[in-house]
DNA sequence: AAGTGGTCTAGACCACTTA
DNA sequence: AAGTGGTCTAGACCACTTG
């Protein structure tokens, strides 16, 4: 935390500024020359803070006037990439999961393009809890050859997918390609969630990517849309 | 163009060498050192033009080594907010819309509160088609207080509705929260989307919000999800 | 060892807002 | 006129990757 650069110390002490409510809503923080002095910094480090911050959501600047922090509203949804165990917990629920299938599979012709990886696969199929109420069925696959380190029952361990990827394989997901669409629950989807057949679900087929732009998950989601709404903000170039 | 800071000019620049394949999927563009003297700049300038390149999914770093340009897949879709009318150009489709209804309305309880409006809402109902296949019922509500410049029926005259607000009122969306749900379509959108009673529906509720914060539309789209595929690229933090 | 990007400084001049 | 952020320069030292 201490060898962090300065640019990063800045911004975490003026996000918990903002979060402590020192720096209320739609107020102006402290002017650049000021963090400078605050800081002890340059007036790059202070912009590039500042900078990050806007990037974020946490900020806006007014021209002329002054750096103003954003309505929480606006704040409290970020535009991050965001894994559905992080979303649960978000939204103030207890995720949890029950494990369907962990299997190898051969890949379908879709699943070798979109993956970009012709050997086998590994299927992890489970049933996502939200304080106990079925959620949403979810299906991943990934190439086999990112997973040899550990046995694939390894994913039993932990409930959130991206954080076995991430801790035990050391796989980090940069970028996702989420597609939304909507269909019917048929007989066996409805009797997983609980639900009668042909009731709504939102569908997302996610793609998955790492920092060198390899795909490491495919995954499709089925998510009961009486129980699970999904907002993004987005923000204009 | 001329008058345009140098950061633009460089990000233009170097977008248009990897537009035209000068600068090619995942081969490397001059070192920052290299773009110093190419530009006759300073690092700092060049490396501002690089990094709203980088933000935007155009390049990649690959630490100690170089500047890499991004896979086209990953640049094609940008996470930037776009306009339904945007979309369906994006995916070559002819987007057009049939007004249903242009009113006057009082706003619910609900609305009042999304839009932080007590007053008159401008509703506009309109049946978005795309190459003459019905894809969506688009409903908008905006506080009527933004829209006294001209009358309501101008937006008649154009396709999209961001278009009127930016071209004929000077009211820019900076910030958009979508929420995305599923339902099965009733009767008279079944018969408006020409499909069955039951058939899914994706739903998208948006509300959009100017620079200064202020909300200034809410609406909600139903679309035909066997037409419609929404597609999102989001990156990690 | 050489080259790359990552961080940082200390200045400068400008356009914009407010009083 | 004073204060704000917007842009830019010319240096410096560092950590990381590769030959």
């Amino acid at each position: 935390m201490l060898n962090d650069p300065l640019y990063i110390q800045i911004i975490r002490d003026i996000q918990g500024k903002i979060d402590t409510g020192q720096y209320p809503s739609d107020t102006f923080i402290p002017s650049e020359s000021e963090l400078q002095d605050i800081y002890m910094v340059s007036r790059t480090t202070v912009r590039r803070a500042i900078s990050e911050l806007i990037n974020a959501g946490y900020l806006t600047i007014v021209k002329g006037v002054g750096t103003k922090v954003m309505p929480s509203r606006l704040i409290t949804t970020p535009k991050e990439l965001i894994s559905f165990t992080q979303l649960m917990r978000n939204q103030g629920m207890r995720p949890d999961a029950r494990m369907l299938a962990i299997e190898r599979v051969k890949a379908t012709p879709d699943l070798q393009k979109t993956l970009e990886y012709p050997g086998e696969l590994i299927e992890i199929a489970r049933l996502r809890t939200a304080d106990d109420t079925p959620i949403s069925i979810n299906t991943s696959y990934l190439p086999s050859d990112l997973l040899v380190k550990h046995d694939p029952t390894i994913f039993r361990t932990r409930v959130s997918l991206y954080e076995v990827l991430e801790k035990d394989f050391n796989i980090k997901v940069a970028v996702t390609e989420d597609t939304y669409s909507a269909i019917n629950a048929n007989a066996s989807q409805a009797k997983l969630l609980s639900i009668r057949k042909g009731d709504p679900l939102l569908m997302i087929e996610r793609t998955a990517f790492n920092q060198k732009n390899r795909p490491i998950e495919y995954s499709i989601i089925f998510l009961r849309a009486d129980r699970y709404r999904h907002t993004i903000t987005l923000r204009a170039n």
